[in-house]
Formats: structure tokens, sequence, C-alpha cells
DNA sequence: CCTTGACATAAAGTTAGGTTTAGGTATTAA
DNA sequence: TTAATACCTAAACCTAACTTTATGTCAAGG
């Protein structure tokens, strides 16, 4: 049994966070003696789910949604597949979204870097695309 | 010239952004009429260097700081590339955190997968980690 | 003459995931 | 006895980048 100071410690998060976790019911079984919430290893396995959960990119709704299903027991794998599927792909959207970003970012790396050694960005605007670098030239078509 | 409604049209933004745009500071030299803002080709180009560098990932702020920049000239050049720099590490730590996240999804798809297959969680959990298909104990090391 | 539509403003609302503040209780140590 | 801790609550605040709302001006068309 832990007090809730002694959670955040353990897995340093802060108190107001356990809080607000507990407000949004995510602890559906913690109990209290006096007013004071008492944290068992339920509780603490439910702490663990959600960290988890959140490590995957969820959102605290979904992580709710999940811990209903969880409850629901075999019933509901299927769910639970679809929640991590749907998640899956988008977060495989968003790095390809970053690494075009990041192809942006290493031409304009590259630009500041030649207008720094020439002085000015004349010479980078008088060059034609296919005169580029050929790296340079990919990072550029990539985003164009 | 074009009005506000010409050029959400055009560029595909609500009227709404671009008012909060320019009380933001970044059309500068944006002229009105009668009240009436009148965008020429000067403001739009500066929307078009909005619209790049926040596809590159910056916040607002720094696009206003990257502009406060460019009007200076060439002696900024180096703040300019250090701004991109920047952004460029974070971008690629995003991109490795995404990774991770990645491996966690596909170990959850896989795990629930097998349950709906097996009809029950019980026989994963009894799997010992040495004993998962070699691609799972990969993920599943990744993270643990 | 009246309505529609495009423009204008200031100020409040939205979202998520907390954090901070103000005020109160209860136990314990000096 | 009083001071320090650790806990409690409700409600306000935070960030970023907008969006919505309420209200108003102005010109053209029927």
């Amino acid at each position: 049994m832990y007090t809730i100071g002694q959670v955040s410690q353990m897995f340093n998060i802060p108190i107001s966070t356990l809080r607000y976790y507990d407000k949004e019911g995510f602890f559906p079984n913690l109990k209290r003696s006096s007013g004071i919430r008492r944290f068992d290893e339920q509780d603490i396995e439910a702490l663990k789910v959600i960290e988890c959960l959140k490590e995957s990119g969820l959102e605290l709704k979904d992580v709710k949604q999940f811990i209903k299903w969880a409850t629901k027991g075999s019933s509901t794998y299927k769910n639970r597949k679809e929640l991590f599927e749907k998640r899956k792909i988008a977060v495989e959207q968003e790095i390809k979204k970053l690494q075009k970003t990041l192809n942006i970012l290493e031409y304009k790396c590259w630009y500041y870097d030649k207008a720094i050694k020439d002085g000015t960005e004349d010479r980078i605007y008088k060059m034609l695309p296919n005169k580029l670098p050929p790296k340079i030239q990919k990072l550029y078509d990539s985003f164009h």
C-alpha cells in the first residue's frame, strides 16, 4: 500500500498528475483511508498500463477506452487490436511526414551553409536546379 | 492586389487564419483601402514563406524570428542556419521516438492477433521471451 | 428600401494534458 | 506550541494556433 507521494517517487510522475489521472477515472479501484489515497498493487498495475499505452502514443481517451475493453475480457481482443492497428498507421504517417520535413531542413541547412561560405544568397538563386550537387538536388526535388 | 477572401481561396487557408497572421505581425507591409486589407505580391511572398517554414515544422514564433533575420540581410545567415540546424536535430529525435513507438505498436498488434487466434492471452503470458518468434522478440527487446 | 454578402473588430472559446494556486486538514518533531 | 510535512479539494491557469461569436460597416442587386 502506497501513498500518492510514494507512487510519485517510484514512477517519477508529479503528484498533480496522479491526482489528475484519478480524477479522470484511471484508478477505478483506488481506496482511501480517512480521505487519503492508498495505492495497492492493482492501482500500480493500472498506472503501468497507462504509462505503457502513453508510450505507444495513445491519447488518454484511448487509454481509457482500452482499459474499459480490457476489463470486459476476451470478447474485446478485436477492438483492442484495431485500436493499435489504427495508431500504428497514424504513426507510420507521422514518420513519413517528419522525413519530408527533414528533407526540407537538410536543404535549408545546406543553403545557409553555402550562403555563409559565399557571403551571399545570390549565387544560389542564380543556380539552376540541375546544377545543384546531386544529393541536394534529391532533397530539393523531394519537396518541390 | 487581392482581398482576404481571394487569398484565402488561392492558398486554401481560412480567412480567420489570415487575419490572425496579420494580427501577429506576419504581414509588415500589408496595405488597406478604406479599412479593407489589400494583399500585394510582397504580402503573398510573405505568406509563401510562412507556409514553407511551417512545413519545416517551425513554430510561429520561430517563423517570426526568421523573418526578422531575413529582413536584416546577410549578417544573419548564421542565425538562420542555426535555427534550422536545431530544428533538424529535434526532428531526428522525434523520428527516433516514433520508431520506438512503432515497435511497441507492432508488438501489440502481434499480441492481440495471437490472442484472437488462441481465444485467450494466457498462452502468451506463459510464453518465455526467448520462445517468441524472432521478429517479435526483436520488437519486444527494443522497448524492454 | 431592404437584404445579401464580403469585409471589419474585439474578445471569448477550443484542444489536451496537465500545473498552479488558494485554502484547509492531520500528524509529527522540536 | 508551533512549525514543518504530507496530504486534500476546487477552480483557475498554461501553451499554441487557431476558430467562433457577437457586433458592425459598406456596397450592390432586386
